[in-house]
RNA sequence: GGGUGGUUAGCUCAGUGGUAGAGCGCCUCGUUUACACCGAGGAUGUCGGGGGUUCGAAACCCUCACCGCCCA
């Protein structure tokens, strides 16, 4: 089929075009990567979204930035694998799980164990996972043939590897410690799975003891006082330096403390006397453990009071700080109170509530060795981060990571592979083992990150030696933002390299930034900011969304998003439809070769030349991870450069009948650019790229490569040189109140190769190239266009022209002249800039001459 | 408290030593051989304050102020 006998609706409507463009390139396997290939590969695995949630517009930013990687390596020749696939997401879905059980007035005690796993299974087949949908309404070029879950039997397989590996290599250890637990999940969290929030608390001072063996203690938490063990102070603080060693009585339940000294009290803080509370407070464990303090457990998991002996027990912690403080002042041992007292608190990441520092068996991973390995892999270049700038955030974190706490109170996840015997004796079960007979196995499941941080290689079927792992392991970029660099990103390095031999999970780290509301402000249901995707998607278009996102995003940087911009991007696809439509009808074509270098006109010589520095600096933009100036850089050159000018100039050679060579020409750009725009756009591009073409896809057509012989500034200066004249008279005529439709008589005076474009000059500004007497001209260096206004001169119009004009000119010489009488400048600037800056005099010089000389015309 | 980013046009942001930029918004004109989801033209900034380095600073250094994020 030739290109004439192709079509294109006349408008573009994305909603049209994308369903069965999906359908098409999923049909035919584009996406499917071959493990038996022999090209390069390049390997991306999705940073897997919860089989709980939805598409929100932070996935959408990640996963277009993956997809434009993914698609630009595809073209490139690599064998690009884009590994789709799902997380448990333990916590979030046992909730979800239970919510729904709730309803109906059920727990998940009520069901036990395997039912409720099993209700979770048949919940996840039923409405979970519906991201994996919307991804593709976003185009996501993944396999699907390879998109895994966390929960499928070869990850489990890695889980139960990796634990025994670790275990076996005293990496794993099981230990009584305070941990952060959730009283209303009921179960332990890592340190980050808390989120810290500035809360509205109360700042008490509390007498101990009576008389000289009294000392005031300073808490935000009174209720937990009953399970004090001791009270501290600085070793060198003067003020109790006399009562160290010796005992206070505990009010409430009556039992005599010792005072101790510790260096981790601040003495600045309260009254430089805080209370002991070994098992309810991390800090206050530490201090115990170094002096002996006896552990007093007062509340039970529901964070009830309970043990304490006292009129409290039974009442909820927060419900006893108020008793408790009411109670002491009754007694008259409240010295001193600040109430609304303004702290941190740690709130559970999943369900808000307050957590509660507790002491609790569970397991751990012992992290020093393995964050150390982490850390010198960025460290020693072998794994890069993306912007350079966030390694540091990184390294903090890695260089003094806490023991990971593993074990989760919850039954969905992969459960502990460790059974215990009737004399406790501990044996950890490997995949395809089994437990001696009569061992019992621990009823916890492990924290959803083990899994997560298995997730480059457990998805490529690890630890089978497959064909996979083979060809595309380690992986070749990690894209994410930069608030899971510590939950996920750092993990995963930590257990790549334990478990791959020292071999880093991937080679570049690439993070973002978040996306926030359009005046920057964090996108949270409270403040009822946040945006859908889908409905965006909807309303302008998969590549108008991808297009608004990839523009945004600076490396590492936040972006705020507005639907004024994403419409913004659908106009510039409404754009590129058009302007194919404009060079269609006008008979462009991209069969044959291109006409020789020597042959083309300068507008055609300058649009290949700007295509091919486009080609280069777009593409090193890409490959640097450079989305947003990579999108400046295309939606320009795109706009203006081939819409604005090129179009504009070529349609009298287009009318003309005799524009062989630009039609040509105008075919190879658009095939360029749409190749070049594809990865971001690929849906239109793929649409406007078949027609234009007649070939099958653009998915895996081969990526541009710059032709340096295209390179031609001799033709870029003298189209510059055009632009400036032909704006110089629009703003003429502008100014005039000419009419851009109506024609006026005009001519062209100029060296001979401007006039060589009369012609197409002539056609773009409305003139008539015909014998007159000019009434007016436009003047641009020793560049003239004479004009007939019949007589109807705006003579206050053009003085103001002018003298806006002078005003200018008279301000860059004088700008000129300081910098070349300044003799420092003369004696230490570049003589590359003392050049320039002559040159410049230069032409103010003589700008000012003509104006003055064209405004003494006008009188 | 420790770390870290920011302050440039009305808004959101680019711009790492040589005449201040983009998108959106704003003003004027306009149914011109694609496109009003458009075209043409225009207005708008002592680049947070102060000091310093330099022939030259939005950019480099110091300092202050004010926002933000991460960690404790």
């Amino acid at each position: 089929m030739s290109s004439n006998q192709r079509e294109l609706a006349s408008s573009f409507v994305p909603g049209d075009i994308e369903a069965p463009l999906y359908k098409k390139w999923i049909d035919a396997g584009y996406f499917t990567a071959d493990a038996n290939s022999s090209k390069e590969p390049f390997t991306i695995v999705i940073p897997p979204p919860n089989v709980t949630g939805n598409l929100h517009i932070g996935h959408a930013l990640d996963q277009t930035l993956q997809d434009c990687l993914t698609r630009l390596k595809r073209m490139q020749g690599f064998e690009a694998l884009w590994l789709p696939g799902m997380d448990h997401a333990g916590i979030a879905t046992q909730n979800v799980v239970e919510k729904q059980l709730a309803a109906k007035g059920l727990s998940r005690h009520d069901l036990g164990r395997e039912d409720f796993v099993k209700k979770v299974w048949e919940w996840k087949a039923e409405s979970g996972g519906q991201i994996l949908g919307q991804m593709k309404r976003l185009g996501d070029s993944v396999d699907w043939s390879r998109e895994a879950f966390t929960m499928d039997e070869n990850l489990s397989q890695a889980v139960l590897t990796i634990f025994k590996k670790l275990f076996d290599q005293g990496l794993i250890y099981r230990a009584e410690r305070i941990i952060n637990w959730c009283p209303r999940c009921l179960t332990a969290l890592s340190d980050i799975e808390v989120e810290h929030q500035d809360d509205e608390g109360e700042f008490v001072q509390v007498r101990y003891g009576d008389g000289d063996a009294s000392i005031v203690v300073a808490t935000t938490r009174a209720e937990t006082m009953m399970g004090d063990g001791a009270v501290a102070v600085h070793p060198d603080d003067p003020r109790y330096k006399h009562m160290i060693g010796t005992e206070v009585l505990l009010p409430l339940v009556n039992r005599m403390i010792p005072i101790i000294a510790d260096e981790l009290v601040d003495p600045d803080f309260g009254t430089g006397a805080v209370k002991v509370t070994a098992a309810h407070d991390p800090n206050d464990f530490e201090m115990a453990m170094r002096h002996n303090v006896p552990f007093v457990v007062i509340m039970n998991e529901h964070g009830v009071m309970d043990g304490t002996g006292t009129e409290f027990d039974g009442m909820d912690r927060f419900e006893a700080r108020i008793a408790v403080v009411a109670k002491l002042k009754e007694m008259g041992r409240i010295v001193a109170e600040k109430r609304p007292y303004i702290h941190a608190v740690g709130h559970c990441s999943r369900c808000d509530t307050t957590v509660e520092p507790r002491l609790s068996k569970q397991w751990f991973v012992k992290v020093a060795p393995l964050a150390k390995a982490a850390g010198d892999a960025v460290r020693d270049g072998r794994v890069k981060i993306e912007p350079a700038e966030l390694a540091p955030r990184y390294f903090e974190w890695v260089d003094n990571m806490h023991d990971w706490c593993i074990s989760r109170q919850l039954w969905w996840g992969h459960r502990i592979p460790v059974w215990y015997g009737p004399n406790d004796e501990v044996v950890v079960v490997g995949p395809g083992e089994s437990a001696p007979a009569g061992y019992t196995q621990d009823p916890d499941v492990l924290d959803t990150w083990f899994s997560s941080a298995l997730w480059p290689f457990s998805t490529l079927g690890w630890p089978n030696e497959s064909a996979d792992v083979k060809k595309f392991y380690p992986t070749s970029v990690l894209v994410t933002g930069y608030d899971i660099l510590f939950f996920w990103v750092a993990r995963m390095m930590l257990f790549g390299l334990f478990a791959m031999d020292g071999v880093p999970p991937f080679h570049t780290i690439v993070l973002h930034g978040l996306v926030r509301d359009q005046f920057g402000k964090k996108m949270s249901k409270s403040r009822g900011n946040v945006v859908d995707p889908l409905e965006f998607i909807d309303k302008y278009g998969a590549d108008a969304l991808r297009f608004t996102l990839a523009r945004g995003s600076n490396p590492g940087k936040d972006q705020a998003l507005a639907e004024d911009w994403i419409a913004g991007s659908r106009n510039f696809a409404t754009k590129l439809w058009n302007a194919t439509r404009f060079a269609m009808m006008n008979g462009a074509t991209t069969e044959g070769p291109l006409p020789a270098q020597s042959s083309l006109s300068a507008i055609d010589a300058w649009i290949l030349s700007r295509l091919s520095e486009t080609t280069t600096e777009y593409t090193a933009l890409l490959e640097s991870y450079e989305f947003a100036r990579a999108c400046e850089t295309i939606y320009h050159f795109a706009w203006d450069d081939l819409c604005d000018w090129y179009l504009e100039l070529s349609k009298e050679a287009f009318a003309s009948g005799d524009a062989a060579a630009s039609q040509r020409v105008l075919g190879h750009v658009l095939d360029t650019l749409f190749r070049l725009l594809h990865p971001v756009m690929p849906f239109i591009t793929e649409a406007l790229w078949t027609t234009l073409t007649g070939k099958e896809t653009l998915v895996t057509a081969a990526w541009p490569i710059a032709d340096a012989a295209h390179i031609d500034k001799k033709s870029e200066t003298l189209i510059g040189e055009l632009q400036k004249i032909i704006t110089e008279v629009r703003r003429f005529r502008n100014d005039q109140g000419v009419k851009p439709s109506q024609k006026i008589p005009g001519r062209i005076i100029a060296p001979a190769d401007v006039t060589a474009y009369s012609s197409a000059m002539a056609f773009l500004l409305k003139l008539e190239l015909t014998d007159f007497t000019p009434s007016a001209s436009v003047e641009i260096g020793a560049m003239k266009v004479e004009l007939d206004l019949s007589g109807t001169v705006d003579v206050v119009a053009e003085r103001a022209r002018l003298e806006k004009d002078l005003a200018i000119a008279q301000k860059d010489l004088k700008t000129a002249e300081v910098k070349l009488g300044n003799e420092g400048f003369m004696a230490k600037a570049p003589a590359a800039v003392v050049v320039e800056i002559k040159e410049r005099l230069a032409v103010t010089t003589a700008d000012i001459e003509r104006i003055t000389a064209q405004l003494a015309a006008l009188k």
